[in-house]
RNA sequence: GGCGCGGUGGCCGAGGAGUUAGGCAGCGGUCUGCAAAACCGCUUACACGGGUGCGAAUCCCGUCCGUGCCUCCA
């Protein structure tokens, strides 16, 4: 398995830190809203990298937090719930967003069973226990707005800040330094903890005798819940790249602070992000979509998963409903290809089943190479084009099926989900058969737009006719 | 200003020094009761200017354009 590793700048071969593991953790969601399709176009490529680990002979174990405590869900927590405690209305409003969450998270294919999910607030008494030690070291301050991290510190310990990128004097913007309204030392320096200020929901903390109610800045909540799940250090860290800094160089510096081992992940895998209109998504330019958009114009969430996944993870990749129209079009292939399970050939014919079998190794071959998606589904293509055009024997149904549930496994596009037709619909079809029998085109013709209706499309070949799912 | 990434046929999107990517769409044809599918053919792709190669879309330099990070944004 190949994987290219932000910290190196270079593909490397993946290397687990312990035996076969592969121990994963990905920055999840801050929820306060519906997330957008590029916030799952980042979870769909770690679900896909914790397949192809599994399919590779690796024992993936898969960590994402939820942001749940931060400024815009306290924001948004006392819109919506002005009239109860803070900290309740804080609850209540990630409880929701959370299940929303999970909602798209499985609609889009995404395993959520495989995934450990862990809450920011669940972990207050770590973040307080890793702050206090920062402070005792030596590497963190207290101010009157809360403590803070401090970089000059880091650095005189022998550590590198900007492991991921390079942070220098000039690559600081001018607004950055201007907006440095906090009170710190440094512009570089975050916050570890945030004092309490008035209306919002807060822990107690005491450090070095002073009372420091408040509540964890965001990078402290992912350096600790990610080792606390996973140990440090840890096998791979996923993210979007805008993660890398500040986010990630932060997590960095503070789990390695102090410690005589200076790696905190092995490798760090970024993605690129998905553009709309040639632009980021964002709010201001209208080009801002959830997955309800893309269900409300009829579109399945799994043809926005093929959308992802035919660009490679670490390109920018285009949004746009032709774009998505044609993923939704490459799905029902599949789909077609699926339902050939339900309908086999009685006459046997000299295809080969080993063929079938190899076709998982060869697409987890092809995704091991620092998950080149595209490739996998180019390879599949060719291969739903073969099948369709001979369909299945009888004997072969075993194969085919172990096939599909391979594709599933790697792709999670549930082409197992596609069932079998009714009776009644069986029904149909025979009946049309009897009328081509007899040359009554009008009652055939009938009977097909009735399937086509019923969302049963139909082929005809010279050894027979053959049903597909039609959206 | 600093650090990146990219510009591929009507659209999207891989690949990456000589060999058909793939998807979507269009046109012509074969087949078919009709359709769908399939198959065959066509629309002669690699931003521009230089350079290095027997050979460049692929490497190097420059230009233009797009895009991202440098603001708690995946």
């Amino acid at each position: 398995m190949k994987l290219h590793n932000t910290l190196t700048k270079k593909i490397d071969d993946f290397l687990p830190l312990k035996a076969q593991q592969a121990r994963l953790y990905s920055c999840g969601p801050t929820v306060y809203d519906h997330i957008h399709i590029g916030n799952l176009s980042s979870f769909i490529v770690a679900d896909t990298l914790r397949r192809v680990l599994a399919a590779s002979g690796f024992e993936p174990r898969h960590v994402m937090n939820f942001t749940d405590v931060d400024d815009k869900t306290i924001a948004r927590s006392r819109e919506r719930y002005p009239d109860v405690p803070p900290m309740e209305a804080l609850r209540r409003l990630t409880a929701e967003y959370s299940r929303i969450f999970l909602d798209d998270m499985r609609a889009v294919g995404n395993d959520v069973a495989a995934i450990t999910f862990v809450k920011a607030t669940d972990n207050i008494e770590a973040m307080r226990q890793l702050i206090t030690k920062l402070h005792a070291d030596g590497f963190a301050y207290v101010t009157d707005d809360g403590v803070y991290f401090s970089i000059e510190a880091y650095r005189r310990s022998g550590k590198t800040y900007g492991q991921l990128t390079e942070i220098t004097a000039q690559s600081t913007s001018e607004a950055r330094i201007q907006n440095d309204e906090y009170d710190k030392a440094s512009v570089h320096d975050f916050a570890l903890w945030k004092a309490w200020r008035a209306g919002e929901p807060a822990w107690e903390f005491e450090l070095a005798g002073k009372n420091l109610k408040g509540r964890p800045g965001w990078h402290v909540e992912c350096s600790v819940m990610s080792s606390g799940q996973l140990g440090q250090p840890f096998d791979i860290h996923t993210g979007g790249i805008d993660l890398i800094f500040p986010h990630h160089e932060n997590e960095i510096a503070q789990s390695t602070a102090g410690q005589t081992d200076p790696l905190y992940a092995k490798y760090f895998v970024h993605n690129e992000h998905l553009l709309v209109d040639g632009k980021k998504m964002s709010k201001s330019l209208g080009n801002f979509y959830t997955l309800k958009d893309v269900q409300a114009k009829g579109f399945d969430p799994l043809a926005f998963r093929l959308l992802v996944l035919q660009a490679h993870y670490r390109s920018q990749a285009h949004f746009s409903w032709e774009n998505l129209a044609a993923a939704q079009n490459r799905l029902n292939d599949l789909r077609a290809l699926a339902a050939l399970r339900w309908q086999p050939r009685e006459v046997a014919h000299d295809s080969g089943t080993e063929a079938l079998r190899d076709i998982p190794q060869q697409l987890t071959d092809i995704l091991a190479n620092d998950l080149d998606t595209p490739e996998a589904l180019a390879f599949l293509s060719r291969v739903a084009t073969q099948l369709l055009a001979v369909h299945i024997e009888k004997d072969m149904v075993d194969h085919f099926e172990a096939m599909l549930q391979g594709i599933d496994e790697l792709l999670g596009l549930e082409l197992m989900k596609v069932g079998d037709i009714t009776a009644a619909q069986k029904e149909l079809i025979a009946g049309r058969e009897a009328a081509r029998a007899r040359q009554d085109w009008a009652e055939s013709d009938r009977l097909r737009d009735k399937l086509a209706k019923q969302g049963v499309g139909l082929r005809d070949h010279p050894h027979g006719v053959i049903w597909f799912p039609q959206s």
